[in-house]
RNA sequence: GCCGCGGUGGUGGAAUGGUAUACACGCAGGACUUAAAAUCCUGUGGUUGAAUAAACCUUGUGGGUUCGAGUCCCACUCGCGGCACCA
């Protein structure tokens, strides 16, 4: 009676050779928009360690739905590609001497290995890599459709430098002043770099987050970092000695326009006033040398200092437009030289800052703002004006006192009209900023795109013409890096420009981020052999947007932001009619070490994925993963818990290889009933992503299939196997073949092959099973009595009873339980919920 | 400092305002076995109790709303995450 013993690896490699063979997961024709189903793992960096479970966990959770999405007649498209540009591969090439294209070759195909030994039903007809000259031609064909659009440009300015990478990082690639990758203390350089004006959608990006599926969290960090602020930039005019007044004049900007009548200083950061000594400001010593002094400094040893604020008086005035007083200018590196204009009024009642440093250096302090409450009533004013003196700083909307014409009014209004005035008189307007930079994409690394731009003989800018895209990277280079890009000495490199476009000409040598190459890489799997367009137009009508996203939390500053970008930016250039990429889109959390730990080779406590799949199998390592927890958060590894999981699938295993349990005549009552109640839970949850859950109503159907006398027919066997299938892919398949009889032999020795082709109907293009509204109730209900809230009896009724408020109290009144405990008590009041619950109030 | 999220058995975790602790792990006892492993069965929040009698307590702490709160509100506390001299 016992089948065969439960033999995962056989069982999965013949099954992954046929679904290989079959073809069964290559998207398939006759898509609509209507009828699609988009899903989308993020992009894999292909390390050289190999598949980690983390890895392992995305793909499970989205081949899971894209199972179920198939056997719900969607016509689904699932894809992976490699994100193989990058550092690693090019640190570990400098380190043992070999070409990155060697090694991350080497990675692929390990990846790609472990990702089929998942039984991951991607089709691998649309497989990607970033370092492919047939994908980086489009990414130096997006870069050039920005620099037609007058979004890429370069410019000289301070960049965060890696000593250790020998590259200059993004803002976004920059975490605590260190490296995102290497953790090396970041350094400021002045250089001269590519940048993307990505600040130019600043807007966009910001409000089109209110139109797509994404977690609140993720949206929440995005605003932020876009950080918008609305608020006014005021021109003071200056007044410095030995020079007409009004000659010069400095611009700030301000949010709290309603604080102008407070401004008792103004203060620039040392940017400002270095160029300010650049034009010829004849400036003290002592001021010379404190802007020196800052300036050396990096941003984040200025930060350091943030407790005890410095600057220096600059014996040149500010005349307040608003009331022609004349404040004092001073210079200080509490004023950052990149936000804003650099420049700030300083209200020292009403800003923290501002308030710490005009103590520290005995300057004036004007309230103009109280608290709403005092001018509500005489004895709160007293408490609110205790509030605001000058020794405490009041930093909250309010209303406007000492304010000229604006005194009474509330601190949004005041804004209102001081900024309507002010626009009249000319010395303010509406302005907006953004704690978002444009974003900086030239790397002097070797392994990454070349920016596909030359320079003529007088060192003038061009770009490559489309059609001698791509710029091939070239194989002869010296790769260890210089601090210069390595592609300035490859003869290769440069050979051949002088000819295409002139004498003298040169060739850019610095390489696009990589984060240029999965900013795009969800439309080249559409149409990935299209040598005409990154994707034909056909193709992105009918596939995009992604209509299921999964991906890391450290993406959401960074990759997400940058993608959006991309896609507005192809909108506006009318290659698409959207212009947000990800519909939906969700997290999956970190697994954690068994340690509680981040899973590292420093902690000992990495678990391989291969080794979870080759000891116990893919099917218990993807349910397993899958019943960690609720997917989006962080967990922890448990390697009991595997062997758990192990044993639940060997039980189905058995039970179904048991024909008296599997293949009876009629299902017994009660299982048949769990059967459908089970279909709809795990049809909910598992659309929902709550995948944790739906495994353990799998679990608690089989603990009661188990029991003694209860079995299931071959039809319930078969909708018990279709509802696991998404899950455990190859276990399900193969017990499905054998009950349907299409196995005539489980080995498929190649001779039988053929014909047992013939009548194979995979499980995994079924249809997903349905179930019977009339099954699922049950014909008796427990029904919770409670006396004063408290749970005293439960009792089962009959269905149609249990609704029945008169009937149900009338029972449970004549319960002996239920009686002692209103034994002697007047009963005050009756709740009763309808099929669930009574509770006596007494 | 500001903003956000969270705190449920020994552990991972379940619970549209209606039986808190589903499911799993672990543990204990039992069956099978010469024995062990595997498998199966039973038990398992806490206190009192001989009890599979009964009672009380229990979702970080304290209050509130409600017939009824893990769930809603307020305060506190601890932990995690994001941002941070952003004007």
């Amino acid at each position: 009676m016992k089948g065969n013993s439960y033999d995962h690896k056989k069982i999965e490699s013949k099954w992954q050779k046929i679904w290989e063979e079959q073809k069964l997961y290559q998207t398939p024709e006759g898509v609509t928009q209507k009828n699609k189903f988009y899903i989308l793992p993020q992009l894999p960096y292909p390390s050289g360690e190999g598949l980690h479970v983390g890895h392992a966990e995305v793909y499970t959770a989205c081949d899971i739905y894209a199972r179920f999405q198939r056997m719900n007649g969607k016509k689904v498209l699932q894809v992976i590609g490699w994100d193989a540009f990058g550092l690693p591969a090019e640190n570990f090439a400098i380190k043992n001497n070999v070409h990155p294209r060697i090694n991350t070759n080497k990675a692929i195909d390990n990846f790609r290995n472990q990702i089929k030994s998942l039984g991951i039903s991607v089709d691998w007809s649309r497989e990607v890599g970033s370092h492919n000259p047939d994908y980086y031609k489009w990414t130096q064909w997006f870069f050039l459709l920005f620099y037609e659009r007058g979004l890429a440009y370069r410019k000289k300015q301070k960049v965060n430098w890696c000593p250790s990478c020998k590259t200059v990082l993004a803002n976004e690639q920059v975490v605590d002043g260190k490296c995102e990758r290497c953790a090396t203390e970041i350094e400021q350089r002045e250089m001269e770099q590519w940048y993307l004006k990505i600040t130019e959608y600043a807007d966009r990006l910001y409000d089109d987050l209110d139109k797509i599926d994404w977690p609140k969290e993720t949206i929440r960090r995005q605003k932020e970092w876009i950080g918008k602020k609305k608020g006014a930039e005021i021109t003071f005019n200056l007044s410095v000695p030995g020079q007409k007044e009004g000659k010069h004049g400095v611009n700030v900007f301000t949010t709290r326009l309603d604080t102008i009548f407070g401004v008792t200083f103004v203060t620039v950061s040392p940017e400002v006033a270095k160029k300010w000594l650049d034009v010829g400001w004849q400036a003290t010593d002592e001021v010379k040398k404190y802007v020196e002094d800052s300036l050396s400094r990096t941003d984040k040893e200025r930060m350091a200092g943030a407790g005890d604020k410095t600057g220096v008086f600059t014996e040149v005035y500010a005349i307040n437009p608003v009331n022609q007083e004349k404040v004092p200018v001073w210079v200080a590196d509490y004023v950052l030289g990149d936000v804003g204009t650099g420049a700030v009024m300083g209200v020292p009642a009403h800003d923290e800052r501002d308030f710490e440093f005009a103590k520290k250096y005995n300057l004036p302090i004007k309230v103009v703002v109280m608290p709403f409450m005092a001018s509500k009533n005489e004895k709160n004013y007293q408490d609110a004006m205790n509030r605001i003196t000058t020794e405490k700083v009041f930093t909250e909307d309010g209303v406007l006192v000492n304010s000229g014409n604006y005194d009474g009014l509330p601190s949004e209004e005041a804004r209102k009209k001081i900024l309507d005035d002010a626009q009249k008189d000319n010395w303010a307007t509406e302005k907006t900023t953004y704690h978002l930079h444009d974003w900086s994409v030239s790397r002097q690394r070797f392994w990454g795109a070349p920016i596909p731009m030359v320079y003529d003989d007088r060192g003038k800018l061009h770009p490559v013409k489309k059609e001698d895209l791509p710029v091939i990277l070239p194989e002869d280079v010296d790769f260890k890096p210089t601090g210069q890009s390595p592609l300035t000495y490859s003869d290769l490199f440069q050979k051949g420009v002088e000819e295409k476009y002139g004498k003298g000409w040169k060739r850019e040598v610095d390489t696009l981020d990589t984060f240029m190459c999965s900013s795009w890489y969800y439309y080249r799997y559409l149409d990935p052999h299209n040598d005409q367009a990154f994707a034909s137009e056909e193709a992105l009508k009918k596939w995009m947007p992604v209509d299921f996203y999964l991906g890391g939390v450290e993406h959401v500053n960074g990759h997400l932001l940058y993608a959006r970008f991309f896609t507005k930016v192809l909108y506006d250039a009318g290659y698409i009619n959207f212009d947000e990429p990800f519909s939906v889109h969700r997290h999956q959390g970190t697994i954690l070490g068994p340690d509680n730990h981040r899973m590292s080779k420093r902690w000992g406590n990495v678990i391989n994925p291969t080794d979870v799949v080759e000891k116990y199998g893919a099917d218990t390592a993807r349910v397993y993963e899958m019943f960690m927890g609720p997917l989006e958060q962080d967990k922890s590894w448990n390697d009991n818990a595997v062997q758990g999981v192990r044993r639940f699938l060997v039980r189905i295993w058995n039970l179904v290889q048991d024909e008296k349990k599997s293949l009876a005549d009629t299902s017994s009552e009660t299982l048949q009933r769990l059967l459908h109640k089970t279909v709809q839970i795990v049809s909910d949850d598992t659309k929902n992503l709550k995948y944790n859950t739906a495994i353990a109503r799998f679990m608690e159907f089989t603990n009661l299939w188990m029991r003694q006398g209860e079995q299931l027919s071959k039809d319930d066997t078969k909708t018990f196997l279709k509802l696991l299938a998404p899950y455990a892919p190859h276990m399900t398949e193969e017990l499905y073949q054998k009950i349907k009889g299409s196995l005539a032999k489980p080995d498929l020795a190649p001779r039988e092959k053929d014909q047992v082709i013939k009548e194979y109907k995979s499980i995994h293009l079924e249809s997903w099973p349905s179930y019977d509204e009339k099954l699922i109730q049950e014909d008796n209900v427990t029904i919770v009595v409670q006396v004063n809230g408290k749970v005293r009896q439960t009792l089962d009724v009959r269905h149609q009873t249990a609704e029945n408020k008169v009937e149900v109290i009338a029972l449970v009144q004549q319960d002996e339980k239920v009686k002692k405990y209103l034994e002697g008590k007047q009963i005050k009041q009756e709740i009763f919920v309808p099929g669930k619950l009574v509770n006596f109030v007494v």
